[in-house]
DNA sequence: TTTTGTGAACTAGTTCACAGCT
DNA sequence: AGCTGTGAACTAGTTCACAAAA
């Protein structure tokens, strides 16, 4: 199954919190589509990929789509999340609401600089040392790692992470990493994106158009 | 053109700095794919849209490719951009070192919070208020706008971005804003990323393989 | 001989139209 | 009547194979 119908799986379940909070208790593919600006058709397929989870000529019961989402996309049960660097990016990572939701548990911040290990984030989060990762992940293991360290040491912490059991990255460092292919990597590559979207700019002005 | 072209550009040109730091003058898509972990037939692909960069049986000449895609992704002339938001992530971001490249220029970071206004970020970003904006934009307009500001607040804040004559957004928040056709939208939805994650987890759990 | 540039074949992803439940 | 689930049509994106150039 596609990257891209994981991303809008998680994006339906976050319209149906929304959804359940104004108290609506049922929804159509139609209506979901309407209100977000989503794609009625596309709904209903990545949905019945997985089961058959409408009722026709009603549509969709919030509580109970909502179950089903949180269940496939896995956050019915704890994900451990590591963080490895505590720079600005990791803390504020550590800190964003999105990324400490039901289902995901950040067990702390790692990082080599001796000033930062034994702090905590303004949220909270521990730093730790990153050479004690190894033991902690032995006691209950990570299953994500969030890469946030200066781009040359991030080849490294990542195969350290994977060796000690994380099955999943997700790297803010500006390097394509190389990992096992059981392992899941996503890159966001904040250098790609502002470079793409002066690219489309760039086009704008240039091409002809005046 | 697409997005994942203009991505792929971008991590290319990338490629070709770190060529150039090794003092390598010419090199080979197939080279370039080698080395990178790329496809060698997608970047002649990519390439060619644009022009005729390489000589046959050589390669490409590394300086005058990079001097190419610095070009077509509009990095030789400067990019202005606005950081909505001066929480941990707006800070973060303004001191992100692949944000501030040649090529980019930060002209500040945005908030509404008193506190803040007058302060800067530790690598020296000024913060001003929002409400500000509109008249620096007057003088010189921002090109991009980055919005790390809390959900809630991410549509209005956008909306005056825009007004004021920002033309691309990459936003943080994890709420699909509504933008006119002609502004170029880009969203790095951190909750997003992090469920597919989970996803792919559960799914390898899960899916009967054991 | 080497390596580009590119049409043609292929693959993945999206949209449509409608049969089939409720 | 209303809305889901889905095969079939379409579109976008990638890979391949090779002719053309240096």
């Amino acid at each position: 199954m596609s990257d891209l119908t994981a991303g809008r799986l998680s994006v339906y379940l976050r319209c149906l919190n929304a959804l359940e909070t104004e108290g609506i208790k049922t929804v159509s593919s139609g209506s979901l589509a309407e209100q977000f600006h989503l794609n009625a058709p596309q709904i209903r397929k990545d949905l019945a990929t997985f089961g058959e989870f409408g009722v026709r000529g009603v549509g969709y019961y919030v509580v109970d789509l909502k179950r089903h989402l949180r269940h496939i996309l896995g956050l019915d049960r704890m994900v451990r999340v590591a963080i490895f660097g505590a720079g600005n990016l990791g803390m504020a990572l550590a800190d964003y609401p999105g990324f400490r939701r039901q289902g995901q548990e950040i067990i702390g911040l790692f990082d080599v600089a001796k000033a930062k290990v034994g702090q905590q984030s303004r949220g909270g989060v521990r730093i730790f040392h990153l050479r004690d990762f190894k033991k902690m992940a032995r006691k209950s293991p990570a299953d994500i790692a969030v890469i946030a360290v200066p781009a040359d040491a991030a080849q490294l912490v990542v195969n350290e992470a994977i060796e000690s059991g994380v099955r999943a990255v997700l790297n803010f460092s500006p390097r394509a990493l190389k990992v096992p292919p059981a392992v899941k990597l996503k890159t966001m590559d904040l250098t790609v994106s502002m470079e793409s979207l002066s690219f489309f700019l760039a086009r704008e002005d240039g091409d002809g158009r005046a």
